[in-house]
DNA sequence: ATAACGTACAACCAAATGGTTGCACAACGA
DNA sequence: TCGTTGTGCAACCATTTGGTTGTACGTTAT
């Protein structure tokens, strides 16, 4: 899914299909690359589910799927999260009390600052 | 950058170096592949801005860079915002009162239901 | 019916990617 | 000092990727 897109002419076709739903064609006809390169763009997008197509007549339209993009962005605040908790847990270990020597391990030596 | 986070042994590197800093071959001894296969993730990871990498006597110790994992978020954000922004506007058309026929569009033919 | 259009797909190609091994070199430990 | 460890880098290889052209086929318009 982010290999899908880690091209800036993916992540174009993604902006654009979010304004509109469009033809791969009119897709086509903005891209200086031949129909079937951006055919495979629209295909690489589709199989990571960021885009959805519907046919219609002879014309295949191309629509952004927004749960998609949902989910890209909720593992990336994973990743935040885990950074937070990171942070959290240094907190707690400053502000544990210095005294008992009760533990086998110093919690000085734990994260050397 | 989403390139960079394109490979999950990279997104693994990335959660492990968020857990805690830690030296070049430490992560190398967590995977499956050469030590210089490792090398070369980190070098597209730390190319991407997503890890900084300190020298620390013969060791390289990497450590995440948080501020990269929320620009990346944030551009994703942006995309969810793009998509609001549309369904905003079709939420405009379909408010607007269906009177005057001033226009030479008739609003009818925008948007098929 | 026939031409033009929109799409799908296969074959092909150059470049990038993800992996390997090997070598060089600095830092550390005995 | 000398072996070991951690790193960086180059050369190499197989596979994937991003592009091309060509062909085929259904749909639309004349």
């Amino acid at each position: 899914m982010f290999h899908a897109l880690a091209t800036s002419t993916r992540r174009d076709i993604l902006r654009r299909t979010i304004e509109r739903e469009q033809s791969v064609s009119t897709l086509a006809s903005e891209y200086d690359m031949s129909f079937a390169a951006v055919q495979k763009h629209v295909s690489v997008l589709e199989a990571a589910n960021l885009i959805v197509k519907r046919a219609e007549g002879r014309e295949r339209l191309v629509r952004a799927n927004p749960e998609m993009i949902a989910r890209a962005r909720a593992l990336l605040a994973r990743y935040e999260q885990l950074w937070r908790s990171r942070i959290a847990r240094l907190d707690d270990l400053l502000a544990e009390p210095p005294a008992s020597a009760e533990e086998d391990t110093d919690p000085r030596n734990q994260q050397g600052d």
